[in-house]
DNA sequence: TAACTATACATAGCTAGGCTATGTATATCT
DNA sequence: AGATATACATAGCCTAGCTATGTATAGTTA
């Protein structure tokens, strides 16, 4: 039972990174994946620090102060002092940025619509059973303490 | 009934994308998704042409040269010149092209395996049945014609 | 057969995303 | 107050991705 489950997630993850570039493709938009996973992270999160951002993210904090800069020229997120620390930024999504992030969304579907059309109620149950399951995996390995791999040490798995 | 598989779909690529950046993380491996890819669209496609590599990995042609010149110097992969046109190559994975790829999905099995430890065995039929369905589409979007976005204009969809 | 067109790939040059290492300012703790 | 820890910024690098364009070979047609 384990060794099926073991390549599975093997095959998971593969199918899952050619579906991201058949996604960035089939839509016009030349934004960059990163840009509407930051979006999505902080839409769904609500405004947070940038190193939570970061770890949403599971991207480095440069990588992060990276995006949060594109985004605020693009003026898609705004950047709030954090009144209780003065080291820390608040960063938050704007109005715009949540219409952007759902206008992609949407062109995004639409897009690959015509290659799913043809799913059957059941495999539609199956791919929302997926989405649940794999972005409840996400968020336990966001939550994990800094700095720590996904992969425990082997002699810790039991 | 329409909504929802397009939101459905929307909520797919963006989970998607944080499972492939959690994969990303999660192995010590300091390889690119982008390598292991490639190397396993040409494990499982076989030896391939320039062009054709690019098209089923969905990435441009030059992209692919770059890719494949990477693979090339590590003796992941092989350029045959084709028999049939002076012009082409052949690029196959070699020996220890697949080794590597196996050894990283296993290595990323591992890493993801105590996520995903308490499965039930419903779940994780779910997960294969969405990975069929996946690995499908992304099949058959690679077999459109050569810059053909996946999305069919409005007019064409009969 | 010579010339044109099309195809397969390479090269150049750019941008963004990702990383590590390190700097700077503020909190916090002794 | 001084030392340590934390939050973020900066610098500098590499890879992945793109478009535009060059070059060589195939194919096609006059």
């Amino acid at each position: 039972m384990s060794t099926p489950l073991r390549s599975l997630l093997g095959d998971l993850v593969t199918v899952n990174h050619r579906l991201t570039r058949l996604a960035a493709r089939s839509t016009g938009s030349s934004e960059s994946p990163a840009v509407w996973r930051t979006l999505g992270v902080l839409s769904s999160g609500g405004p947070m620090r940038l190193g939570e951002l970061a770890e949403l993210s599971r991207v480095a904090q440069p990588t992060a102060t990276k995006l949060v800069t594109n985004l605020t020229a693009r003026g898609w997120v705004i950047r709030l002092a954090d009144p209780a620390d003065a080291r820390a930024t608040q960063t938050a999504i704007t109005a715009t940025g949540a219409a952007a992030l759902a206008g992609w969304r949407d062109e995004l579907a639409g897009a690959m619509l015509p290659l799913f059309a043809d799913l059957g109620a059941d495999d539609i149950a199956v791919l929302q059973r997926a989405v649940e399951i794999i972005g409840q995996r996400a968020d336990a390995a966001a939550q994990l303490p800094p700095g720590t791999p996904v992969a425990l040490p082997a002699e810790a798995q039991s």
